[in-house]
DNA sequence: CTCAGATAGTTGTCACGTCAACTACTGCCT
DNA sequence: AGGCAGTAGTTGACGTGACAACTATCTGAG
């Protein structure tokens, strides 16, 4: 009555949804601050770099980035600006596309990525896996995925539906 | 090797907090786009509602309300100050204590909250509790909690040695 | 009492991300 | 070919939150 939803909807499920907010926010602070004070670099920027980092081609359309990092065209614009004039992201044409713009991790990228990578790791360790059993990854990872599968399926802004058509985030070289 | 740290963790628990990431960027934007259309509240704003309307004397301390939001103080000011200009919440001075400053839910913020409550069940329900059952949401809180506790227990902004000294949130009238 | 240090809150400035509008390019349709 | 709808990316204006500096007030040591 007075803490919140609880006639239409079980309270534990309010809570656990208060949580998962709470929780995000304390860890990612934390995560955040240790990478940023560590490596200069914040989480969306490590983003990024990781993502590059796990394409085949090493590079990404700007718009599959964008989908992949949950972002809106521009804000990924942005972010790619701020570690384009940092030296760790090249931007590309595509010579099949004039349209198209790849971002490229630079070699000072994979640099700034292997680097960043043990301070993460530790990170992530002292901030989220310490406080969690491996049966408890395992089922929160379920639950997660599920949630995530469950949201992504419809209504989100991405997604058009030519999305199936662009195949591959990378194909065709931008300079070789 | 190329799909982030993988030598120095486990690759499951650095998938979890991926899916952490993503499972909250998804839903937070889903929950907050539909309290956002019916109602006009961003969550941070509902969010600010709810505790006060939680609270015994429907009333915080900024100081106070900065902590259980997980905000900046400033943050907090500027959040009061949207909320006051839209009459949802007043700024009431605390007689005792010439510092201090309530933000007080008004009648209208209560009726705000109100109305605003069925509307954030069901987005909650949709987004969230849905893809879940019983036990999974047991779990999860519980996984959460623990995450929560274990970071909230050192290394945070606030918790200056003087919190525990702060005692109740809300003390002695601000106006009558 | 008085002053130094701590505490509560606000304000200036900035970083980051969003939406909407814009440019540039592609490719279909006639 | 010409034109137009659709797609990729960037830019302008803005909202929100953070940090640091500031004001005002309280508290305790002398």
């Amino acid at each position: 009555m007075k803490e919140g939803p609880g006639s239409t909807m079980n309270q534990d499920r309010f809570q656990a949804w208060m949580n998962l907010l709470q929780a995000h926010a304390v860890i990612t602070t934390r995560i955040e601050n240790e990478l940023e004070t560590s490596c200069g670099l914040s989480l969306a920027e490590h983003q990024v770099l990781v993502r590059l980092a796990g394409s085949v081609e090493r590079r990404f359309r700007m718009y599959d980035l964008a989908d992949v990092l949950l972002l809106s065209k521009s804000g990924t614009t942005r972010l790619v600006d701020r570690l384009e004039k940092r030296g760790l992201v090249t931007r590309l044409l595509c010579e099949g596309d004039r349209r198209v713009v790849f971002a490229a991790l630079s070699s000072a990228g994979e640099r700034a990525v292997e680097e960043a990578h043990s301070i993460l790791a530790s990170a992530i360790e002292r901030s989220f896996s310490r406080h969690l059993s491996d049966e408890d990854i395992a089922t929160l990872r379920g639950s997660l995925r599920r949630l995530l599968e469950g949201n992504e399926a419809w209504a989100d802004h991405r997604c058009s539906p030519s999305y199936p058509a662009r195949a591959a985030p990378s194909r065709r070289a931008g300079s070789s």
